[in-house]
DNA sequence: AAAGATAACTTGACGGCGTTAACTTAACAA
DNA sequence: TTGTTAAGTTAACGCCGTCAAGTTATCTTT
């Protein structure tokens, strides 16, 4: 029970445990069904002392989000440094497929939940634009290549129109198997073959028709 | 004030009232943020007049969805009908998506939330596999039609693999924008075009190369 | 050393939520 | 006429997110 004044690092010691009990329990049961007294109790403080840290339960959401959007880009990093281009697009598609699919329910906050949670004008952690930190300029920036190199069938010319159609494609695949994978009522392929069917079919039906095979 | 014996229609009318005033309040501020005692104030009942009818709130989510779920094969039936196989697929990916985007807070119930909202073993409506009331099982008799007709690459073999990768890809174009379409971190296309080029990258994709026009 | 200010909390409360239990009353059945 | 029952309502329970006010130990100032 003692308050004391703190140093910079304790008070972002508290800050990064209410931030890793949160999404703990957001993962284990949901955002909508964890509460602030829960997250409190997990880290021994009452429930009001929350809000020194954050301003509320979204705030707290937003601040998850920012961090997972910086982790999804980190781990795709990597692939950038690819040398061929086809290849490099191809690991990109599993890349991101092995985050959402090995991080569902933090895919789910980032990219299958309503928008207005997360303002990005308030996000001043990431660049928009920076390949290291944006995984949809990644893409983007691979399929520039791409472009520049003719890789692509001639009646394409928009670089953001194939970007997000790669994307919609994989974030298809990932997606319905977050929502609807341990659903009977279809009978799924598994999720592996879902997932490289998929790509091959996003890259035959984007590449130049003469040279598919990577 | 006056309760009276009522006759079936009756009850039925309320039930049904029920359930249209939740679905405009759904659709107009989401699931979660809309409540049952507004629900029952539309209506001009009180809160627990809902429970006569309806076990719970996700009760009335679930009779929600099974509407939906008919109203969705109910609109693609027409299309059924076309005699070009190929014509048939690619309106059938159209037709999806002009459901989904037409309706996207019906979608998101639909497709894009938790699992266990609905539990299909308890929906007695619908038939599964019946090609009249089941979307899936629609577009997987249209990709039978077109596997028989050796419409498909010769590499593709599994009917399922095939049917989940088309949805999944007019799913991902859809759910994306629904989720995402409303974010201005993204320079999005017009969502006519992604779903234009979306429908035809599957094509192309899946498609037999030798006569890929339609 | 004493007094005041402040950081870091906790306690208590507010209004609203989903839901249940108990009550009310009009219509029906015996 | 007298129960029984259908169709509600009222009141309450235990949650929830959040805010205002109170409480202390520490730091700062005199």
């Amino acid at each position: 029970m003692p308050p004391k004044h703190k140093t910079a690092d304790e008070r972002l010691q508290l800050h990064t445990s209410i931030l890793d009990a949160a999404r703990e329990l957001f993962i284990e049961r949901g955002v909508e069904a964890t509460t602030m007294r829960e997250i409190a109790k997990r880290i021994g403080y009452s429930p009001t002392a929350l809000y020194l840290h954050f301003k509320d339960k979204d705030d707290i959401l937003r601040a998850l989000c920012e961090t997972d959007f910086l982790a999804l880009a980190a781990g795709l990093q990597s692939i950038m440094g690819i040398p061929d281009v086809r290849q490099r697009l191809s690991m990109l598609c599993d890349g991101y497929a092995e985050f959402a699919l090995s991080h569902p329910n933090h895919y789910r906050l980032m990219f299958m939940t309503p928008q207005p949670v997360i303002d990005k004008t308030e996000l001043k952690m990431i660049h928009r634009g920076n390949p290291e930190q944006d995984a949809y300029a990644q893409l983007k920036s691979i399929v520039q290549d791409a472009f520049e190199g003719g890789h692509f069938r001639p009646e394409l010319t928009n670089v953001d129109l194939i970007s997000q159609t790669l994307w919609a494609g994989i974030h298809g695949a990932c997606s319905l198997q977050i929502s609807k994978g341990n659903d009977d009522w279809v009978e799924w392929r598994p999720i592996s073959e879902r997932i490289q069917m998929m790509r091959e079919t996003l890259m035959i039906g984007i590449l130049r028709p003469d040279q598919t095979k990577m």
